[in-house]
DNA sequence: GCCCCACAAACTGTCGACACTTTCAGCTTG
DNA sequence: CAAGCTGAAAGTGTCGACAGTTTGTGGGGC
């Protein structure tokens, strides 16, 4: 509902496909179907009223953002991130978004700089931990796009989904912003923001670095399995 | 036929879709099928001999290295590469590879060395261009494995076609090894070694950024379109 | 009572078919 | 002779079906 599809009546290539991820990915992304539930074909398809093709390609494309995973079996479940998943796509995070800035750096406008000045402006007035969340991804999101890199910007989104199911697992912990992790966010992302007016590219890409890492540090605790070895276990639990 | 099935006598999931990609990828990279060559699904299973289910994945998975393009109405064509997507791509890898010589460092072995040791002793001895490329890239991908990220080199796979068919693009005009690039190859990749045994991370990754941002230097002429400054503004808004 | 085997249910990979849309060549018209 | 129109050819998105394989369950053997 919130991210959906507003002004594009039509797409014309791989429409039933496309609405398919969007719900599929909500669901997992909420927890609604948690890690490790089974991700059957033909029973997606009845429960979408479509075929098992644009469910097919739904889940290819899942697989791809990392969501979903095909066992040597064939069969397909929803993944589960344990928290190796979680620093290693921060790692990725590091790599692909001080490369960013530092481009982003290199061409920002006063009018990148409004739009980050209104989304931070909006972090500082959100009591939601989860507001604060879109917000914070959306800022990320916009330096991506202003790298004029679409490499970079592909290669982000494509890890954007497993990070938003990350965030959403430690929310359904920790729902409130009491440890005051606003006031921390926003004046990290005005440092960035500096960062990013200075004129020094370098200067920027070392900032998001320690931006992102930083964020790990008074990140909630994280609520997953701690290794993957999990599937060894997952076998001996009880009915 | 060539790179065809070895050792690997059951792919469960999706066979003749990834035959499909290896072989359309081949046909690609080779230059078989020329960038705008129009990919129809009919035409292509007909050629495979097979339906159009499998062609259809396959072009997906193409479509997600970077080889092929969805046009708007539906359409699928071989994607044509810039010199500014050649320039993006090597910026991406500097972005990945990079982390991913800091990440190695920190747990390199004497095998890991032999590996590499081998392979730019091959480098050495070898008088192909093409063949030189080959190895060069099999180096890099030992780097990213040994990342120990899978994010990491997962991102990395998803850009190395891209990257893959802009070198054979170049060696279709340059075929032979008269500008010596094969001596500073071995000898970067040397430095690099040395870098990634020295146990100092941000070294190897300071080293593994200058190799390829040389490499780009002494490349061959690149043999792309000059820039594609169609589809500018098209990003503006989203939601 | 426990284990193994066979059978039924379910799922995946693949195929052919249909409706709708786009493309294009040939024909008509000014 | 050029421009516009029309219908056929071809392509995409989607659907239902079938064969082979995996999963799960119940009955028979010990």
């Amino acid at each position: 509902m919130s991210t959906g599809s507003l002004s594009v009546p039509s797409l014309p290539r791989r429409n039933l496909a496309l609405e398919t991820v969007q719900s599929l990915r909500d669901q997992i992304i909420s927890g609604d179907l948690p890690p490790g539930s089974a991700l059957a074909e033909p029973v997606l398809a009845r429960q979408f009223g479509v075929s098992r093709a644009p469910v097919r390609e739904a889940l290819i494309e899942l697989e791809r953002e990392g969501l979903v995973q095909f066992e040597k079996t064939g069969r397909t479940k929803v993944r589960t991130l344990t928290e190796t998943d979680f620093r290693e796509i921060m790692e990725a995070r590091v790599a692909l978004e001080s490369t960013a800035a530092k481009r982003a750096a290199q061409h920002w406008s006063p009018d990148d700089s409004a739009v980050l000045e209104a989304n931070i402006e909006a972090q500082s007035k959100t009591s939601s931990l989860s507001e604060l969340s879109r917000l914070d991804v959306e800022l990320h999101a916009y330096i991506m796009e202003r790298s004029s890199n679409r490499r970079l910007l592909s290669l982000w989104q494509s890890i954007r989904w497993q990070f938003e199911m990350c965030l959403a697992s430690t929310h359904r912990i920790q729902k409130s912003l009491e440890c005051t992790p606003r006031d921390i966010t926003v004046n990290s992302h005005r440092r960035l923001l500096c960062a990013l007016e200075s004129g020094k590219p370098e200067f920027a890409a070392q900032t998001m670095a320690s931006h992102i890492e930083n964020s790990m540090e008074w990140s909630p605790i994280y609520p997953f399995e701690e290794t993957d070895s999990s599937a060894k276990r997952e076998a001996l639990q009880d009915a």
